[in-house]
DNA sequence: CGGTCGGGCGTGACACCGTCACAGACTTGC
DNA sequence: GCAAGTCTGTGACGGTGTCACGCCCGACCG
């Protein structure tokens, strides 16, 4: 049962593994709040099945999915806010039901000092999640609200029909509801999608992929030229 | 003229800081491009005077200003190149003349694996600017550009009067020079501010402050209500 | 079976924003 | 003083975010 030796820590030395191993796994249900903004860091979570999702809220209420933690991975924020002190500023919840293992701080520290296959392993998905968050930048700040749900339906459509509502797709590309409610309904009448409630059927992947690959910066005028 | 001795780098073991003396810092002029986007990263930079600012570009040639480097940091951009084989996907270029030094990789790495004081800067620096990176992430998502350039203007005001193009400023609140304008002819009606060619004067000091702290999720609302 | 309630959805109004196009004003260099 | 280049103002237009409102559907209940 050493959860060590299916995960991305099984590189590590025996003597760490087994430190590691004594760490009980937790299991929680699906859409379970693991942190809230303000929150402290209480050690370094690895998700070892399930995932969980973490959010930025505004002032106004409105959300935004800042990125998807799956099996193998772990949450930069906790990282950052074992690496200085910093406070949650984001909200994580579990998409379903989901097992992961908190390392907690001064284990996790000593791994750091210890460990340089560990350092790898930390600082490689740091990195990777920063990159993940200029993409994110780029995307919202120069691209337009139709090409971002026009990506995330495509990304959601692998696995059949898309189920969601308005209001999840709209909190996770970032904007209202009503702009998906129009956006959809526009597709809809060029035949590109067939919506009902709840559910999302694509039925022309090309045009929602140009959709999504267009700068989004200038399609206004790209249809003038 | 050992620069280490007066920069953050000052607490490593005499041996590593030996090593680091040994480097040549570069003097570059001001406006220099260090890196674009697709570069891959050659060390670690760390300024020791002047300033760098690291800025995204999208597709349609707006630009958004990520972050600036001041003396004493180092640019995460780097780091992730370095730990995660990542390319730059933006571009940095110095404000004003500046001096820096860069860690080549193999030292950088060695240094990592060797010195824990070390490993605690560059982590902290990483931590730093993923915070910083978050709350830019919330304020293009959630906040009106004209509170966002509110704050920005109030920032470069510190120094006396703001000397900027609107373009500058467009770039550096990641909107259109049209919205700058605007915004700006609108706070001069109020008599919030002065503006002149190149050069805005702050009157009104809290009444730009009320709007770069207004959410800007629903000020529209706020008006009616 | 009708009624109520709540969540999901459609839609009009309106202000803000990004883009394009264009013109006037200022600076610089000659 | 003039020309070129830069900085700035402005109108038009479509996309977006917010508010307000009403409809539809499924669930639950008497």
């Amino acid at each position: 049962m050493t959860w060590v030796a299916t995960s991305a820590l099984a590189g590590l030395q025996a003597a760490d593994c087994a430190r590691l191993d004594r760490l009980a796994p937790l299991a929680l249900p699906a859409d379970t709040v693991i942190f809230r903004p303000g929150d402290a860091a209480q050690g370094y979570a690895v998700v070892l099945s399930g995932g969980v999702d973490v959010w930025l809220t505004g002032a106004s209420g409105r959300e935004l999915l800042l990125y998807s933690v799956v099996p193998g991975q772990s949450c930069v924020q906790n990282t950052m806010g074992l690496m200085a002190e910093a406070v949650y500023t984001a909200e994580a919840r579990t998409t379903t039901e989901t097992r992961l293992v908190v390392i907690p701080r001064a284990l996790f520290l000593g791994l750091l000092d210890g460990s340089a296959p560990f350092r790898t392993l930390v600082f490689g998905a740091f990195a990777d999640r920063m990159s993940t968050m200029l993409r994110l930048v780029e995307s919202v700040a120069f691209t337009r609200a139709e090409c971002r749900l026009a990506a995330r339906v495509l990304a959601l459509s692998a696995a059949g029909p898309v189920i969601a509502t308005q209001v999840e797709l709209a909190a996770q590309v970032g904007t209202a509801r009503e702009v998906v409610s129009r956006r959809l309904d526009a597709w809809a009448r060029k035949g590109w999608v067939r919506t009902q409630r709840g559910q999302i059927d694509v039925i022309d992947r090309a045009a929602l992929d140009d959709l999504a690959r267009a700068d989004g910066g200038n399609l206004a005028g790209s249809g003038v030229a």
